[in-house]
DNA sequence: TATTAATAATTAGTATGACAAATATATGAA
DNA sequence: TTCATATATTTGTCATACTAATTATTAATA
């Protein structure tokens, strides 16, 4: 088992997991859809679960909650989202979809799934399993305490 | 091919960048290393390569060159790289090692094996050339214009 | 109940990433 | 040579990560 070698997965999961993200935020400028893409994120989890509290958010979309709390700051600015309050927890908010923003979740899926089979020319079902596998695998074995 | 599901890619491979990023630099600190992942991409380049420029480093660390610029600030800052005139070209710098940056890179470099190879319990030889060339590919689809 | 510990959200600070614009220098063409 | 263009680096701005610390509220326990 050569270590040496196995050391270049972070450069290459960096690089490609930037890239995916750059290639995706290219398109989404052309297209003036008006958000970023880890803002797309939040849209998407909110239009299929409705109404997550922001520390539930954080974890469907895979971010921090300080993250999250400024990225919900910045589509509250957009009118995309609002943040109502939680009935049954006065330190948590809840947040909501506006309809302006449940409007640009249907608008802009379609050109999203579009732009996100790019990576995949070239690459078949077999693929993404194996794709999938080792990706979770790696996250498994990365596992903190409090991660 | 049901293009939901392989939607799905783009947020595993954002997820698993950052988790191993967020492990090793954890490990870093733990160890105190002094230094940032991403500072340690320099440095290790740097020391395989010898004396390149700002440009040709970015290359090599897959980093565009203001990301760079700033990773090399704070290299200077703590005495392991210096800037030094390019005898052939006064527009640019060559980056330049310093002692105690070589000394950092003989000390460090097998700590750092060993917390990488954390991330692959369970995957073989086999996977490791399969994740290979799916990101390889993925990357390749994705080619802007100008890289 | 009173106190302590835990939790949801926020804020602050530092690092990184993308992109655009500015500066200095180099190169190529008229 | 002169002018236009290209290149290496830097700076500015905004967005995202991660950590630690703060605030308000809730839950747990003596």
């Amino acid at each position: 088992m050569l270590m040496k070698q196995y050391n270049a997965y972070s450069f290459l999961l960096d690089r490609t997991a930037r890239r995916v993200k750059q290639y995706a935020q290219y398109q989404f400028n052309c297209q003036q859809f008006g958000i970023t893409v880890d803002q797309w994120a939040i849209l998407k989890n909110l239009n299929q679960y409705t109404d997550l509290s922001q520390k539930e958010l954080a974890e469907y979309c895979g971010k921090d909650q300080p993250t999250l709390t400024r990225i919900v700051d910045l589509l509250v600015n957009k009118k995309l989202v609002e943040r109502r309050a939680n009935p049954t927890d006065r330190r948590s908010f809840v947040v909501h979809l506006t309809a302006a923003g449940k409007q640009k979740v249907e608008t802009l899926s379609g050109e999203i799934s579009k732009i996100r089979m790019q990576a995949w020319k070239n690459l078949n079902e077999k693929d993404f399993g194996h794709l999938k596998r080792i990706l979770n695998t790696i996250y498994d074995n990365l596992e903190m305490e409090h991660g």
